[in-house]
DNA sequence: GTCTATACGGGGATAGAC
DNA sequence: GTCTATCCCCGTATAGAC
């Protein structure tokens, strides 16, 4: 078995399992066609992955922790509230177009994860969803908004989560102006879009 | 093959299958536990349903059916425009919980039906969203909003769809609150809540 | 690191008796 | 309408040569 997690090799081989696992699901994705893609046999698969649920568990991990590095970087020479939540909006949804595979996948595919393997991604997705919370509560610290913080947080993420569902970036909508009307509607300001 | 599609026997297998694939996903769920679950052997089913996919399709066109029921006769008797978009969360909120197996299902398993079935759901879709873009269009007739109305609706319903993530009820939060929410965001009213 | 060959189990679905 | 029996295929994973 081969161990190095950080290979450009196996980094390759996580990105086309992302892409087959969003297209017709982790289940009805069998490690032939992975092998396939991979341009390898099936077999060979075993010599980089233990089993096909780790394979499942790499896709997933790789997509959370770009988002967490987009997410910070986006924020970091940021002040203002207001500024750094649509700066987390539009890293969140430009995370969500570039790695669209990983995501969908760790939205679709939590199930299939072993108990161990969910509870090291959750980890990892609280650690994101932590930033959120942060920036959320400098907003009520200014004065931005009131009440309940955390279901704020949730409507606004689910908001933005559920775009996978119907958003296509270039039909006529930019991502920059889905992340201003999200904003405008937490901070409760007036409509800004078209 | 028994053709009844309404008989109340059908209905509880339908039910048992939501269940089933609700918790453990289509796939991963056989048509032996299936067939266990309603108390019958594997080869009885296929007494009741053509084949596995039918049974996934019954269960997602019975969620949305009854999800079209429910908002129909929600807002049926409101005339204020901000009335009937609280009566359309509320209903859509109560639907979501009280057929959660159903909605988990339509939401999880859209990639696991046949084109043809696919076809059949997205108008049953369609007609519930046509519900929600009337009533924000209301919304926007009566000046209490303004902007981009199908985004908006875009936005509410996938912060709304996305609580099966998350929201339990009974922990602190009640559905009725979770609603008001939802409305003062999308109205961009003060914040209401906790 | 990839190959070939294969083990082993379990998947969906059918046939025909009752 | 349910049963038993069974077909046939394809799933994941392994072993050992190269």
């Amino acid at each position: 078995m081969n161990l190095n997690k950080n290979s450009k090799r196996r980094k390759e081989l996580v990105a086309i399992a992302a892409r087959l696992f969003c297209d017709q699901g982790y289940e009805s994705t069998t490690v032939r066609m992975l092998a396939d893609a991979m341009g390898i046999k099936s077999g060979s698969l075993f010599h980089h992955f233990n089993d096909k649920q780790e394979i499942l568990f790499s896709v997933i991990e790789a997509g959370m922790q770009h988002a967490m590095q987009i997410a910070t970087q986006a924020i970091c020479e940021l002040e203002q509230p207001r500024e750094r939540l649509m700066a987390l909006a539009r890293a969140h949804l430009s995370t969500l177009l570039e790695d669209r595979d990983a995501h969908v996948v760790a939205i679709y595919e939590w199930r299939s994860l072993t108990e161990a393997s969910r509870q090291e991604l959750v980890k990892l997705r609280d650690a994101y969803e932590s930033i959120w919370s942060q920036v959320i509560a400098e907003c009520h610290g200014a004065g931005l908004i009131q009440g309940n913080q955390g279901l704020q947080r949730r409507l606004a993420l689910g908001a933005l989560n559920w775009t996978v569902q119907w958003y296509r970036p270039g039909v006529g909508l930019e991502p920059d102006d889905l992340a201003a009307e999200l904003v405008a509607m937490v901070l409760r300001e007036d409509a800004c879009g078209k």
